[in-house]
DNA sequence: CCACAGGAATCCGGTTTCGCGAT
DNA sequence: CATCGCGAAACCGGATTCCTGTG
């Protein structure tokens, strides 16, 4: 029994931190009769002894049940310490003891449903809509939509043709019959007042004094703990977003043809509801009820509803640190760890399928080539029409690829350019083998710029083949793979003696560029870098004033040779010191910041990155003795806590 | 075997809010 | 001590992957 092993210092060191959140405590009773459970569930190390059992009854000593692994357990309050002990076992060894066989995600749920957003307030009478220059009162649901597009008028969406189509249309059918005969032109509307009075709220918002702003506060924590928590199986977990989207208009990324569409409130019978048989039901708004109560335990969302937009179902789920989603994290590492152990023997395979007779095999070997060596997304067909015009590499098409058979001094290179996911632009040469270059001519032929260039393939073809090479192998973990790999290579290679944060973060943004996670530059972007340049330059002024001092200081110690003037010779010289540490740690924090410039880093330390690489001795955290919270802030330890807690100071990813 | 649709879960960049140091 | 400005964190919700069932 694993808990046998732990280590008594360990527990007395860790209590108190990082895991008592996770053990329920609701289900720690204090109890004085006698339960009668108590013979044939304790079966965990935990049981009590025949003698202790003995004493206890005789001296009257309170005891204490809880649950643990679907079983109640009996304990005395030393016992306990012990069970607790076994509670905070490093999560993944819990996990494995949790671990469901049958497919199931948890036995029991309780939750308290959803939260919904405030109904709508009408504007105050002064505030008006005006229609071709004249004042106009518009019903409420027409002014509701309408101030959704009032509060985005200097966004640049509102300049864009399709989503003012698309939100005149869909305002339109919100309008009574009047106002639809009057309003026939989005041209002619004028929003400005009601754009004036929501930006006047706002800062009326910010201008709110202390005891007002503590208030809202104070009542956001009371919803955080009545509705943003619930009970799994033995645990209570953080619920990721229990409140329920807004009503507003439809934000695609990139061209989305359904940008402007007006996005409907969603009603307590649009909502379903996922929990446990036994547990306490989530209740209905008073005056409405729930379109369905399901007790689905093969899935692990809370509430889903049907979104109008796509048709789509929205999930409320658990927060990333919870059990289920923590495990599920990190078996996705561990697989791609496994492809690790066999990616030379898939690399040389695809190579072999270079050659194949087959044009579907060659293809197939080709595109999965991409995805290994360029980190590229699978590419699933995307309905025409529907969504924007974005693909990944099952779904490339010719006019996204360029072949130069020389350039740049390079032989063999491919131009790739296109829009992926969220329409963020891949733009990358690179030079590739021979055979690949070839093939690729060969599924160029006699193909129009919007033909696939993989034409007898697709992502289910592609991840079937990949489940044969490998249990559990998809395209997108060659990218968990390559991430994780490139970040613990470029850790070795990187940390020296300069600054460990920026060679942490230029690891890091060697994935982020392999991933191709790119950013907007920040709307500040130049003036922070103005500012941080200004502080340096005065830091610069200061270093030489300092350093003229120190001179000055010298030439008096020298004249005067006495005590007093050596130890001001000796505090020049450490104001000199501290002074250039300063103005260093400035011109990292300003190369790091240049650096990062259209860089983004959180995606793939979020989803990519196995933690342990990152935590480990041997790697990064425990190596250099960075402390932990220079890398990941709160909610991100709180996600990795299964990896900071892991005990394997061997760990090799 | 394949096309198709629906469902569940992960991934992802932008926007808003928060908290802290400087003034 | 108040408030101002900035960067980081939290939030948000859309986008994509991948699986399953049906026919």
């Amino acid at each position: 029994m694993a808990c046998l092993n732990l280590k008594w210092s360990s527990f007395l060191a860790g209590v108190g931190s990082l895991y008592e959140a996770l053990f329920l405590p609701a289900q720690i009773h204090t109890n004085t009769r006698t339960n009668t459970k108590t013979e044939n569930t304790a079966t965990k190390s935990t049981r009590e002894t025949r003698s202790e059992k003995t004493r206890r009854t005789a001296t009257g000593d309170p005891f204490y049940y809880f649950c643990y692994s679907d079983t109640v357990h009996t304990t005395t309050p030393r016992a306990l310490t012990v069970t607790i002990v076994c509670l905070r076992l490093p999560l993944c060894l819990r996990w494995e003891e949790e671990k469901y066989t049958d497919g199931s995600k948890w036995r029991f749920l309780e939750h308290k449903g959803p939260v919904f957003p405030p109904p709508y307030e009408p504007l105050p009478d002064r505030i008006r809509f005006y229609y071709d220059g004249k004042a106009m009162k518009l019903s409420p649901a027409a002014e509701e939509v309408a101030t959704f597009y009032a509060k985005m008028l200097d966004h640049e969406y509102t300049t864009k043709d399709i989503f003012r189509k698309n939100f005149f249309k869909d305002w339109r059918k919100e309008m009574t019959p009047e106002e639809k005969s009057k309003i026939t032109e989005l041209k002619k509307c004028d929003f400005t007042e009601m754009h004036e009075y929501f930006k006047a709220q706002s800062e009326a918002r910010k201008q709110m004094t202390k005891e007002e702003k503590q208030k809202i506060k104070e009542e956001n924590e009371r919803i955080l703990q009545e509705y943003g928590y619930c009970v799994m199986d033995n645990h209570r977990e953080r619920i990721g977003n229990f409140r329920i989207e807004p009503p507003g208009l439809f934000r695609g990324r990139g061209d989305h043809p359904k940008m402007g569409k007006l996005k409907r409130r969603i009603r307590p019978e649009d909502i379903i509801i996922n929990c446990s048989k036994d547990s306490a039901h989530p209740q209905a708004p008073p005056g409405s009820r729930w379109k369905e109560l399901r007790h689905d335990n093969k899935v692990t969302w809370l509430v889903s509803w049907t979104e109008n937009i796509q048709g789509s179902i929205k999930y409320i789920m658990l927060n990333p640190s919870s059990r289920i989603k923590g495990e599920k994290d990190w078996q996705k590492y561990e697989t791609a760890r496994r492809l690790k152990k066999s990616v030379e023997h898939i690399r040389a395979q695809y190579r072999e399928d270079w050659r194949s007779k087959e044009m579907r095999i060659r293809q197939r070997a080709v595109a999965l080539y991409f995805i290994d060596k360029l980190a590229l997304r699978a590419g699933n067909e995307k309905d025409e029409g529907e969504t924007a015009d974005t693909v990944g590499c099952c779904s490339l098409r010719v006019e996204h690829i360029r072949l130069h058979p020389q350039m740049d001094g390079q032989d063999y290179v491919v131009e790739l350019d296109f829009p992926g996911k969220d329409s963020i632009r891949y733009y990358n040469k690179v030079s590739v083998e021979k055979r690949v270059f070839k093939n690729l001519q060969l599924f160029l032929e006699n193909k129009q710029a919007k033909d696939d260039l993989f034409d007898r393939l697709n992502t289910s073809i592609l991840n079937k083949h990949l489940q044969e090479l490998m249990d559990g192998l998809t395209a997108k973990v060659f990218r968990t793979y390559n991430a994780s790999i490139t970040l613990q290579q470029q850790l070795k290679e990187l940390t020296s003696r300069e600054s460990k944060i920026l060679s942490y973060n230029r690891a890091n943004r060697a994935v982020a560029v392999l991933c191709n996670h790119q950013r907007a530059p920040p709307k500040t972007f130049e003036k922070s870098m103005h500012n941080l340049q200004t502080k340096i330059d005065e830091k610069k002024k200061q270093l030489s004033a300092a350093k003229k001092e120190l001179k000055a200081a010298k030439a008096d110690a020298k004249m005067l040779r006495d005590e007093k003037s050596k130890k001001a010779v000796e505090m020049k010289k450490k104001a000199v010191q501290r002074i250039s540490e300063q103005l260093m740690k400035l011109e990292v924090q300003a190369t790091d910041r240049e650096e990062n410039k259209q860089i983004a880093l959180g995606t793939s330390k979020l989803n990519y990155l196995d933690p342990r690489i990152s935590v480990c001795k041997k790697y990064w955290c425990k190596k250099w003795a960075v402390p932990i919270e220079k890398i990941y802030n709160k909610t991100q330890r709180e996600k990795f806590a299964w990896a900071i807690d892991m005990t394997d100071e061997d760990f090799e990813f």
